[in-house]
DNA sequence: GCCGGAATTTGCGCCAGCGCAACGTCGCAG
DNA sequence: CTGCGACGTTGCGCTGGCGCAAATTCCGGC
């Protein structure tokens, strides 16, 4: 990829919001690229953290992963979005593992160059910042959810998040431009594949949703959803 | 309080790490004070955010509320912690209601002031993104705790979270230095007063724990809620 | 020292949803 | 096109721990 070509790719994360012209071609051109194939991991949990991501094109869950192999998933992450950048300042080891669910395309910095062009262009540092307290708050509401919520909320809850953050407009309703599978969307709710799979099943019925297997998501009354997951 | 003594509290926060003594000086020069008295609320969940504080000494319990009024506790906050820094630098509206468990005291300052402040000293951006993902990666953990472990695991896990965070050695164990009601430890786990007494009750038995009411809970046998923790 | 209210304890019934198990189905590799 | 492995569905029984309720204890204020 050419220098313009990163440059204009950069533009468009957030992390690069307000960074001046000089910020964009250093960052450009101290970035190294590395292409993702499905199923990868980026790198895993609990590995010192030596390279920080952002994430170009295609789609990536972070996983977080029990000592008896229990498995949690964080959040998705898509086009623009930094992986483990957080722990590379903090100079910590990495709290989690990005999985590619699909092909994709990262540039990636040596921890200590990202570090250099944080300090060199604070803009930057505000930016981590924001970013970092919008995960936060994401969790904290998620916290919340399982608290407070039963099942069949925390899922609505969950699906109206994922087409927040990704949804595409198709004919007949939203769509989640990736695959989720039931026990993916399991790990997302504290809850078992089966009781998704219940779930998802009297939606379809419902005729909220539609969308078998490998193929994506589509929600045909978003509104429903939102209703079921606002429910006192 | 005088700007040496300020100073001297500013130098204890981790937010202040590596900050020189121009650094030191601003900030405390444009620090305002407000005294805390328990139960009283710091600003409210969902209030435009328009003040940054520093607890200088006392406790805060950090609540996230649900419209159907349910509760959930975030964490507690100790002396050297901010409260409201990333809804400030975000320009959203706080994320939850701060809630004072004694008295005490904090330094504020604006958004604007704040602003300025991190702007003209990188460090404190850098020191920020610390902060901020050292919450976040607690959450995280948490999340997966709730998601994965039945309750006497997330009850162990949570007080011994406290001690780490908070602990004080006496003669008979390690002391969590503030009052916890059953109520506050079950807005922590996730879980209800009536199990976390039954299972307080157990320990006590077993000769874990000890702490009646207001007194403040002393871990005897910090090595048998570890166990407990970590059972598979 | 006494009182009112808040926190806690404890008992008991119940049910959401988990765990297990068996079966169906889809999609991809070859 | 076929076979296999991963994913999904569904039934069923069981139980952790929640919800409700009542009794008890403690605390802080007066």
């Amino acid at each position: 990829m050419d220098l313009d070509a990163r440059i204009s790719v950069l533009q468009r994360s957030p992390f690069f919001n307000g960074a001046d012209r000089d910020a964009l071609t250093h960052a450009a051109e101290t970035a190294s690229e590395h292409p993702l194939s499905k199923n990868e991991q980026l790198f895993r949990q609990g590995d010192e953290a030596s390279q920080s991501y952002l994430l170009v094109w295609g789609r990536v869950r972070l996983d977080q992963t029990t000592r008896d192999g229990r498995n949690v998933v964080i959040r998705y992450l898509g086009p623009g979005d930094l992986i483990g950048t957080v722990a590379v300042l903090r100079r910590k080891p990495y709290p989690a593992t990005p999985v590619a669910v699909e092909d994709g395309m990262t540039f990636f910095w040596s921890a200590e160059k990202k570090a250099m062009l944080i300090a060199e262009h604070p803009v930057l540092a505000t930016n981590a910042i924001e970013l970092t307290g919008s995960r936060l708050e994401e969790l904290q509401e998620r916290l919340r959810e399982v608290a407070t919520q039963r099942v069949e909320r925390r899922i609505a809850a969950t699906l109206l998040r994922q087409v927040r953050q990704a949804g595409r407009r198709v004919d007949d309703g939203v769509e989640i431009p990736f695959t989720l599978t039931r026990g993916e969307i399991a790990e997302l709710t504290a809850t078992t594949l089966h009781t998704v799979s219940r779930t998802l099943a009297a939606w379809e019925q419902e005729g909220i949703l539609s969308g078998k297997r490998a193929s994506h998501l589509v929600i045909t009354k978003p509104h429903r959803l939102v209703e079921i997951a606002e429910q006192e």
